[in-house]
DNA sequence: CTTTGGATCGTCT
DNA sequence: GACGATCCAAAGG
């Protein structure tokens, strides 16, 4: 017998974001009926990451990043695409977790019709993308800051048993111009 | 298969 | 006023 899925505690966030970031590969990522395990993810700082949106200090849009970890941090980009980031480290300390990719589990129906695609479309393109995946799930601005924790509308991440792969494929990070020279991005062979 | 350019707007300088 | 932690359709090989 395998243990029962656990929701993941506070005290999984409250780390270095390149600890959460290979911990949560092959973690579930649950909204509302919709799911999807992480086999994609992206570590990103505060004052020391120049590719960070924290880098340059505090603002409106950034400030979930400086919160507490367990937390969701949406942000909204090139005039319509969604992402959604889990928030890492202790409250002030910013950093959070890119979710780039998902595997598709649970409501890929609900999925196929949120990203307007038809119902035979091949799975891999449901949720193989920052932004798509947001569109899949129906993560949008309303749900930035939104607790992981108590899994308030029906959001959070769960562990199902399945561990994190010993040897993630380590690379640099996808889209941006300056802090190439760090490696972390992580995903499943 | 790969490459290219368009879409579209909130945010910060 | 510029541009981004992107995606996709269309065109080219």
């Amino acid at each position: 017998m395998s243990a029962s899925p656990k929701k993941l505690k506070r005290s999984f966030y409250i780390r270095d974001p390149q600890t959460v970031a290979v911990e949560l590969l092959n973690k579930v990522l649950v909204v509302g009926g919709r799911s999807g395990r992480v086999v994609e993810v992206e570590a990103y700082g505060g004052a020391d990451d120049p590719a960070s949106h924290a880098f340059k200090g505090e603002t409106l849009r950034n400030s979930m990043m400086f919160r507490k970890g367990g937390l969701l941090y949406v942000y909204f980009t090139y005039g319509m695409h969604f992402c959604a980031n889990a928030v890492t480290g202790k409250e002030g300390e910013p950093s959070a977790v890119l979710i780039r990719a998902l595997e598709p589990l649970t409501g890929k129906s609900e999925m196929r019709l949120a990203r307007g695609l038809p119902e035979n479309s091949l799975e891999k393109h449901l949720t193989s993308g920052p932004a798509k995946l947001c569109q899949a799930l129906g993560i949008d601005r309303n749900l930035n800051g939104t607790d992981l924790i108590s899994g308030e509308k029906g959001i959070f991440f769960l562990d199902d048993g399945i561990n994190p792969p010993a040897n993630p494929l380590n690379t640099p990070r996808i889209g941006i111009r300056s802090g190439t020279e760090h490696l972390w991005r992580w995903s499943l062979h």
